[in-house]
DNA sequence: CCAAAAGTGTTCCGTCTACACCCATGG
DNA sequence: CCATGGGTGTAGACGGAACACTTTTGG
């Protein structure tokens, strides 16, 4: 320490993370209640504070194994929230992140144990400080960049049907998309592969399993649906 | 203050601004050499720490103001840096701002009081701390919403000609326009008009004037170019 | 009179959209 | 045998890209 500084105000830092599932073909984020004062009870995303220590992503990446049991998740920075009284206790700036996961790998106890909850998107209740529009904020993130990055595997089990990774775009899109236009183009994409497996779980027919192929995509990183 | 969160540790904010001009058919980025350790004499962003009593978008006001004398400036959050090494003094978070200026409204003793000096996006030096990833992140933000959002207006006076518009995009984007095609799609754009004005600095013959109309464009937000 | 920038339409091609029926199977 | 979800192709509309010449006037 060298005292640069030290005429400066300093500030405590937070992460906040905006997990998104996808369930029932729902797009659905966890959030809990608060078990901490101030605002013990509210609904909130579940945050914490940036160590002395660590990076805003790796503060991210803690909360979100703590959160999760997971490493490794796909996440993005949302961006950052500093109005002075957006935290009702003290002055916090608090940095949001977003994050994708598949909720058959969590371990639901986990979610239990924290008392959290997937709740859809599109019902979402009023939420501790500016947490509501850091989700709102995410979601227009989310849905600017699952046209053009391969984002919507995420949501999903290694091994999908069509009509899941569908299920996927109408969900965040808030929109209907039709059958064949989206079988059409996902025709074209070589790294979206089929594979010899069928699932037998949604219909009687069964339908065929398909893969994201990781390798292919890093050779030609275009993504376009 | 009630102590809600004193067990965790506090750090240093601070905002960074980009910002953006346009200068003899260029985007530029104003930079100057900095006036302070750690990094003396390097060539930096101009950016200020964020006050106890000042949400981030203050600090970033207050700092563009500090810089151009300007207000109201189009302004954007960028995103948050927050490497544990990002600065060579002490661990301090920062948030980027873009920000975009005519650069005819700005007063040049200013521009020279601080050492400042417009530099060619695509000719900047190396940069303090990750000043540079900044920019890059600053002009990739701004590529994606120009064709989006009506920012190309802040880089220009309130009067301007098509070719200067085209040359805008043309400097932003990277790219070169076809002309007819260009004035074909502005001529559908109601909130851009037309003028009685000539302009006979840049042509002989003299290009007509345009304004961008902010009450015609607030009545039907959709922009697309 | 000529250099230099302003201004102006049409054609073509590729992409997106709308749309309806047969298939396989478990119960 | 029928209800349920899986799977397939085509035609028309629309929007974007390519492309070249005339106009005006200051020097």
């Amino acid at each position: 320490m060298t005292g640069f500084y030290s005429e400066h105000a300093k500030v405590w830092v937070s992460v906040d993370c905006i997990v998104f599932g996808f369930e029932e073909d729902k797009l659905k984020v966890l959030i809990g209640k608060r078990k901490m004062d101030p605002g013990r009870g509210e609904w909130s995303l579940y945050g914490g504070f940036v160590g002395a220590e660590e990076s805003l992503e790796e503060a991210a990446d803690r909360v979100l194994s703590e959160l999760t049991g997971l490493k490794k998740l796909y996440m993005k920075q949302v961006g950052a929230y500093g109005a002075i009284d957006r935290d009702p206790g003290e002055r916090v700036i608090s940095v949001a992140y977003c994050a994708l996961i598949n909720v058959r790998d969590y371990d639901d106890s986990l979610r239990e144990q924290h008392s959290l909850e997937w709740v859809d998107v599109k019902d979402l209740p009023h939420l501790y400080s500016d947490h509501n529009l850091m989700v709102t904020n995410a979601i227009a993130q989310l849905r600017r960049r699952i046209r053009t990055e391969p984002l919507s595997f995420n949501l999903l089990p290694v091994l999908f049907t069509l009509t899941q990774l569908q299920h996927v775009y109408e969900a965040v899109l808030g929109t209907e998309i039709d059958k064949r236009n989206f079988r059409k183009r996902i025709k074209e994409i070589d790294y979206i592969e089929k594979t010899e497996l069928i699932d037998k779980k949604t219909s009687k027919r069964g339908a065929a399993l398909y893969r994201f192929n990781k390798k292919a995509f890093a050779e030609d990183p275009t993504f376009k649906l």
